[in-house]
DNA sequence: GGCCAGGACACCA
DNA sequence: TGGTGTCATGGC
């Protein structure tokens, strides 16, 4: 069977070049634990957001599990207010601080991190989890978000109303299962949404020749 | 001033 | 099981 997703990755690649999106990417590398919080901030948020909620947290040392434990709940939400849902979410990260210290230290839970667990902890879905367990764990999660869903719809490649894991797997079944692969087809689906929007349609130079045109 | 952004959960029928 | 309301800021 003809490989249709990797057809799109190909396509994007070419068009887009190299995402370098963390924690591959070249200048800034951010430390897993980093890309942990910023997967829960990002949610339903635009990343623009996230980045100033990161920068207050990094601006008052806040930069650990233990040191996010060891806050207030409300000193917390402070921080990270630029990111919207800040109550909610400052109670998710310490609930996810937690969790990640129940293994002994951040280093033992990118290791032993599973899937399963992982959606067993508040505030931690599917999309977030996977996002964990790709970009901070390194291990071959296909992250499905919102952008994707519209995209391979559009397209024809999966079913309007499929749900998370039927998305996912579609994926994980017509691609190798490979962590770098996984982490640059995101970025790229997420540069072509960027790129390609309602206000900014690409149109004419639409990598997928305009079959994702009007909203992504 | 309205719409949208790299979701998840509680509640209800 | 599926639909709906809620959480909330900042950029355009």
């Amino acid at each position: 069977m003809e490989n249709k997703s990797l057809e799109v990755y190909k396509l994007l690649h070419k068009s887009f070049g190299q995402q370098h999106w963390w924690p591959m990417g070249g200048g800034f590398r951010p430390r897993e634990w980093e890309v942990c919080v910023g997967a829960i901030l990002t949610q339903n948020t635009a990343w623009t957001n996230v980045e100033k909620a990161l920068a207050n947290l990094r601006k008052h040392k806040v930069v650990t599990a233990e040191k996010m434990l060891q806050a207030k709940t409300n000193d917390l939400a402070i921080m990270i207010k630029p990111s919207g849902y800040y109550n909610q979410k400052a109670a998710r990260l310490r609930g996810f601080s937690e969790y990640v210290l129940s293994f002994g230290s951040v280093q033992k839970f990118l290791k032993n991190a599973g899937r399963h667990d992982l959606l067993k902890v508040k505030g931690i879905g599917p999309e977030t989890a996977d996002s964990i367990l790709l970009y901070a764990c390194g291990k071959p999660h296909f992250v499905v978000d919102a952008y994707t869903k519209r995209i391979f719809a559009r397209v024809g490649l999966v079913k309007n109303n499929a749900g998370y894991d039927e998305i996912q797997k579609f994926f994980e079944k017509n691609m190798k299962k490979d962590e770098k692969l996984y982490n640059e087809f995101h970025a790229l689906i997420v540069e072509l949404a960027k790129r390609h929007c309602k206000k900014k349609p690409l149109c004419k130079s639409c990598p997928l020749e305009g079959k994702c045109a009007k909203r992504i």
